[in-house]
DNA sequence: CCGTTTGTTCTGCC
DNA sequence: GGGCAGAACAAACG
């Protein structure tokens, strides 16, 4: 379950492999694999391109071609990475042949897409600010808190308003910020929003400084897996003690989603 | 069969 | 019609 972390790591191992190959033909062994085009057309629209750079939008890792834009989302399950040969392993869902390497898309549940975009702004503008952007000040924080009720861990997976955080990292910033999960966003005082505000980035630059966490069985290429695992404060560690005041963690549905806090540390 | 996962899409409520 | 909550969905696995 790649959040903003891991996929950052993952563009950051994947960009000198990619920077200057060309495609020479693209293979979608699973047919759903394409999000918002028909193979003929991304075939046609990408084959003999160069790929000029990789970064990362959102959850989103993007392919910058000379003509257009290649985001992949990694949903769940989704794995990328380079090989030389064609891959034997199982759940392949796409293969981009290239220069001298293919570009391997496995992916076990197959929910992770691929898709096209001949305009940066198009796909940008479907996704909320970045937390690590110039965009994500304390004021905005505040402001976007403040002008919504909504349970405030709802509105930190909403994409649309901030781009990139996920479950772990969602649970994380709210125990360090010490905000119960379901408060209403605008009852959180500015002292709060500021004390996320801070969590949030910090927790994000040093996950990616451990390369990420949530690859359960996860290994780079040359067999480095993310280690900030070792470092989660709350996030499954229900009925173990909070490690600010040792009460036990406990679990709870949030957002539809299994949810970990300290009912002492973030009271409503 | 059920629960789990992400983000989108829907449905229904206020 | 907007904002929001919650369910369904796409798939696979244990």
């Amino acid at each position: 379950m790649p959040e903003l972390p891991e996929v950052e790591t993952v563009v950051r191992h994947l960009k000198p492999d990619l920077v200057g190959q060309k495609i020479l033909s693209f293979q979608s062994i699973w047919p759903k694999v394409l999000g918002n085009v028909h193979k003929k057309y991304f075939n046609d629209v990408i084959v003999g391109r160069n790929i000029l750079d990789v970064n990362r939008r959102a959850k989103f890792i993007v392919l910058h071609l000379d003509n257009g834009f290649i985001p992949i989302h990694l949903r769940m399950t989704g794995r990328l990475y380079t090989n030389d040969n064609i891959p034997t392993a199982k759940h392949i869902s796409a293969v981009f042949r290239l220069s001298d390497k293919m570009l391997i898309f496995q992916d076990t549940r197959k929910f992770g897409r691929v898709y096209w975009y001949d305009q940066w702004a198009e796909f940008d503008q479907k996704h909320g600010v970045e937390p690590l952007g110039e965009l994500f000040t304390k004021n905005w924080l505040q402001q976007s808190l403040q002008g919504r009720k909504r349970q405030v861990k709802a509105l930190l997976l909403d994409q649309h308003i901030i781009a990139g955080l996920g479950n772990i990292y969602v649970d994380e910033a709210l125990w360090s910020a010490r905000i119960h999960p379901l408060i209403s966003s605008n009852n959180i005082s500015s002292v709060k929003s500021n004390r996320l505000h801070e969590s949030i980035k910090v927790i994000l630059e040093q996950a990616i400084a451990y390369n990420g966490t949530t690859f359960i069985n996860f290994t780079f290429q040359d067999g480095v897996p993310g280690s900030y695992r070792n470092q989660l404060q709350v996030f499954d560690r229900k009925g173990l003690p909070c490690k600010r005041c040792e009460t036990v963690i406990k679990k709870i549905k949030a957002a539809g989603r299994g949810t970990y806090f300290c009912p002492r540390c973030q009271k409503i």
